[in-house]
RNA sequence: GGAGAGAUGGCCGAGUGGUCGAAGGCGCUCCCCUGCUAAGGGAGUAUAGGCUCAAAAGGCUUAUCGAGGGUUCGAAUCCCUCUCUCUCCGCCA
């Protein structure tokens, strides 16, 4: 959520950089809304100004033992003028509100113009794509050759979107998630933390996916309280850890990471990336989430991506950073590195990681707030990346590691979670 | 799932219809006193808004005592609904 008195008073800079992200901001509906609740709550204050002034006076005139039927006569219209002035503000903020939940960030100024991922840019590249003297298969043919892979009974379990993964491959799954909370936690100092699956609305509305994107979520209905969501990312329940805090200096920066599944309905992206593990319903993923002193907003996040980085480098992953441009950074976020890693059999660069600042995006919504310098609460800055996507990186491993016979290298730093086996071979089913 | 108790400021805790944004304490900040230490004295100390102001300061004002609704001229206080926490019983990994 942006901030309100920002657009108060600055209103067409904000629309100008909300159109450099395809964003157009409606200028005069805000502008006649803003006018409106000006004089209904004037008015509204007046009137209950009145009120308190008069109430008071029935008081003390009560406890002179005076009589107050003339005081009170003079009140008698009042409660419905003001009820009907409360109704008619309430009414009026609640628009404001749903417009201003429905704009997105602020690109920061170091973010490139452009309207869509063609315009973003590379940051820098790490390693060299292994060149193959045979022909590269894809992770799925990998994978179901080795007879670890099967989407054919995860489709009779489930449906599209979904995988079966068995023995050697199920075991690299988890070696690497492992590996991965290892990594983060003892060498880039983040606190592990086990989460929530399954959320309420407000934590949702807390990073920002609702009330917009709730087509892109998994709704379990829960009774007459209402509904869960499953988690779509781990940022949704660690971001929230601070929601309606206000946390002492001293316990900047937070760091946490987790190990969940995540869950999307990818609503939308039907006919993309249908075959294979990279776009599914269901994947696990290990979060990075920090909370910061908005001083040290962006210094943190190029150190999130390092911490994203060194994985793929342990895994000696060949890869590039990019910096989305302003049409293609998501709602939440002002400035987003993407990881891109290498896949042979794709001949291309894709996703692994994204890592986003949303400065106090994020915490204007959830009310996250610190004791500053001078003891005043502020708003904190919030940021997340992944550390990486599960899935992806199992993908980016058979297909990096493929060998000529079929079976796929284990690279070494994985080694030591999967009791020192070198390689996945056929017969590693048990 | 059943029964009961509770939710008040950074923390503890008083407050059962009016002068309560809320006693008292702790903590914190500033000042005074004390040769040092310990102790003592005084003052201050919630948040988010609105209007005003060129801006800062200030001024005026509104809301907030778990959340939402109701009764009332007036609600922390009375009524209703919900949420959460704790205790006991049941069930369970």
């Amino acid at each position: 959520m942006l901030d309100i008195q920002l657009l108060r008073t600055d209103l067409e800079n904000v629309a100008k950089r909300l159109a450099a992200r395809g964003k157009a901001f409606p200028v005069a509906e805000f502008n006649s809304l803003e006018a409106e609740r000006k004089t209904i709550q004037t008015r509204t204050q007046e009137l209950q100004a009145q009120r308190n002034i008069t109430s008071k006076q029935i008081g003390n005139a009560k406890s002179k033992g005076k009589n107050v039927s003339l005081i009170l006569a003079e009140v008698t219209g009042l409660g419905n003028e003001l009820k009907q002035a409360e109704t008619q503000l309430e009414g009026i903020q609640t628009r404001l509100q749903q417009l201003l939940f429905g704009i997105p960030n602020l690109p920061h100024d170091s973010v490139p113009e452009g309207r869509s991922e063609a315009n973003n840019q590379e940051v820098r590249r790490w390693g060299t794509p292994h060149t193959f003297d045979f022909s590269v298969k894809d992770h799925v043919t990998i994978g179901e050759d080795l007879g670890l892979l099967d989407f054919e009974t995860a489709a009779k379990l489930s449906g599209a979107r979904f995988s079966l993964l068995q023995g050697g491959l199920a075991r690299l799954h988890r070696a690497l998630a492992q590996f991965m909370l290892d990594t983060h936690t003892q060498e880039h100092g983040y606190t592990e933390a086990y989460v929530p699956y399954l959320v309420n609305a407000e934590s949702l509305h807390g990073t920002g996916q609702l009330p917009k994107f709730e087509a892109d979520l998994f709704v379990v209905p829960h009774g007459e309280q209402g509904n869960y969501y499953l988690i779509p990312t781990a940022e949704v329940p660690l971001t929230n850890t601070v929601r309606d805090q206000i946390v002492a200096l001293e316990s900047l920066p937070i760091k946490l990471a987790a190990h969940t599944p995540c869950f999307r309905s990818e609503a939308g992206s039907y006919g993309k990336d249908t075959r294979g593990l990279i776009r599914q319903h269901q994947f696990d993923k290990v979060e990075l989430v920090q909370i910061v002193h908005p001083q040290q907003s962006y210094a943190a996040l190029e150190q999130l991506v390092g911490h994203a980085e060194k994985i793929l480098q342990k895994l000696e992953l060949p890869y590039r950073v990019m910096v989305l441009c302003t049409g293609d950074i998501g709602f939440s976020a002002a400035k987003t590195y993407d990881i891109e890693v290498w896949l042979p059999a794709q001949n291309a660069y894709r996703e692994i990681s994204s890592c986003s600042n949303c400065e106090a995006f994020q915490a204007r919504r959830m009310q996250a707030r610190f004791r500053n310098e001078k003891g005043k609460p502020e708003l904190l800055h919030t940021l997340n990346g992944s550390g990486l996507a599960v899935g992806r990186t199992l993908v980016a491993i058979l297909e990096n590691c493929q060998n000529a016979d079929g079976s796929v290298s284990i690279p070494e730093a994985l080694r030591p979670y999967m009791g020192d086996l070198t390689r996945l071979a056929a017969q590693d089913k048990k």
